[in-house]
Formats: C-alpha cells, structure tokens, sequence
DNA sequence: TCTAAGATGGGT
DNA sequence: CCCATCTTAGAA
C-alpha cells in the first residue's frame, strides 16, 4: 500500500526537476493507527542559491532553515503567520538548500478522520498547504522525519493515469522581485482540488 | 529585549 | 477585499 519512494529519488540536483515529478505521488501519514492520503496535485520548488523567495536564500543559514540543508528526503515543516503548519520536501544532497513546497492534495483515504482534523465543513480538505497539512495531521514536530518511513511518507503514483502538468508562477512570494516570476509552481491539469483553480 | 513581517485561509 | 494570529529573524 502505497509503495514508498527511495531515496535516490530525492537526491536529485535539480529541485525544479523533482517538483514537477511529485505531481501525481501519494502523500500519506500514518498517526495513532489512522492513515489518511492524498495525491499531489500542486507543488512550488524553493532554491537555496539564486532564489530570493526560499527562506534559505544566499545559502542564509538560522534556526528554521537549517533543516534544508539536509540530505534530500526528510521533511521540512515550519510554521507560517503563526497559525499554518507548511509542509516541504527536503531535496539535493547534504549542504544543498533546495525543498519543494506541498501546496494540495485530492484526498484519497481517510477522508472521514480529514473532516475531523479539519472541523471547516463548508472549505475544501486539502486544497492549499496549510489546509493539507492540517487534513493530514503535519505539525512542526515533524520537521525533519524521514519520508521513506511512516509515521509520514510519499509513495509512488498508484495507477498509470496520464495527466499534463502546467507551470506558473509562485504563490505569495511577490516581496522575491524578479524571483517571484520564476515558474516553480507545477498543477496537474484540469485538477479541481489544485490551490486556486478555476475549478 | 523589542518589533515587523510573513511560502495563508476563512469570512464579508 | 479584510484581517486574525504568533513564531521567527534581525535589529537595538
């Protein structure tokens, strides 16, 4: 069930390049016997060198960003506004700064216990990264877990649907400048749980 | 110590 | 459109 992704899969040079390919893998936590799951449907890459909008820009390094700098495939997750639990994939080798922002999700199971955590009956469950992570359990003491083992990992895509990806600019980044116009932001097609889709 | 800002989301 | 909310980073 949900077969998990190796970690050579994360280790990949190019955060961009591993953006786009997690479109369409399973995200999926398994806390006190519950698991709840949901495929990626949007992700945004964040680049240590030559990106103004990634916290660990210049290669900045402090308390929060230090996780980042980590061998590619455990989590990053901070927390945004004081009230959202973002969710980040670690990539690139160790000392490399490059993580991919989890920005939704179309649930699959565990959808009930997703409700629950979310107690917002009239918005969507996963449509947006701070709601995904609250959907699925994510909170900050999980920044640095391993993401090829439960409690919290990302399998593989689970059948061979075929689907285009699109690309655009990222959300909420406008105080990056000229970064924040970089195409980082990958959207699978015609998705209605994507972020701010036309729906 | 103190302060400003922030990779958002829900309600009007 | 408006703004709650509180940690973090950077300044003093």
């Amino acid at each position: 069930m949900y077969q998990k992704l190796p970690k050579k899969f994360y280790l990949n040079k190019n955060v961009v390049e591993i953006a786009k390919k997690l479109v369409g893998k399973i995200l999926v936590t398994e806390l006190n016997g519950l698991i709840t799951a949901g495929k990626i449907v949007e992700t945004e890459a964040y680049c240590g060198r030559d990106d103004k909008a990634c916290h660990a820009s210049k290669e900045k390094r402090t308390a929060r960003t230090e996780m980042m700098y980590a061998a590619g495939g455990c989590a990053y997750v901070y927390l945004c506004y004081g009230i959202h639990h973002l969710f980040n994939v670690v990539t690139n080798s160790e000392g490399m700064a490059d993580a991919v922002l989890i920005r939704a999700l179309e649930p699959l199971e565990g959808i009930d216990i997703m409700k629950e955590r979310r107690n917002f009956p009239k918005s969507k469950l996963s449509s947006g990264p701070g709601t995904l992570s609250q959907a699925l359990g994510i909170q900050t003491k999980m920044n640095g877990m391993d993401l090829t083992k439960k409690p919290l990992w990302i399998g593989k895509n689970i059948n061979n649907e075929a689907f285009e990806i699109l690309s655009d600019k990222r959300i909420g980044v406008d105080y990056a400048g000229e970064d924040s116009l970089k195409p980082w932001r990958f959207i699978m097609a015609g998705n209605k749980f994507v972020s701010k889709g036309i729906n």
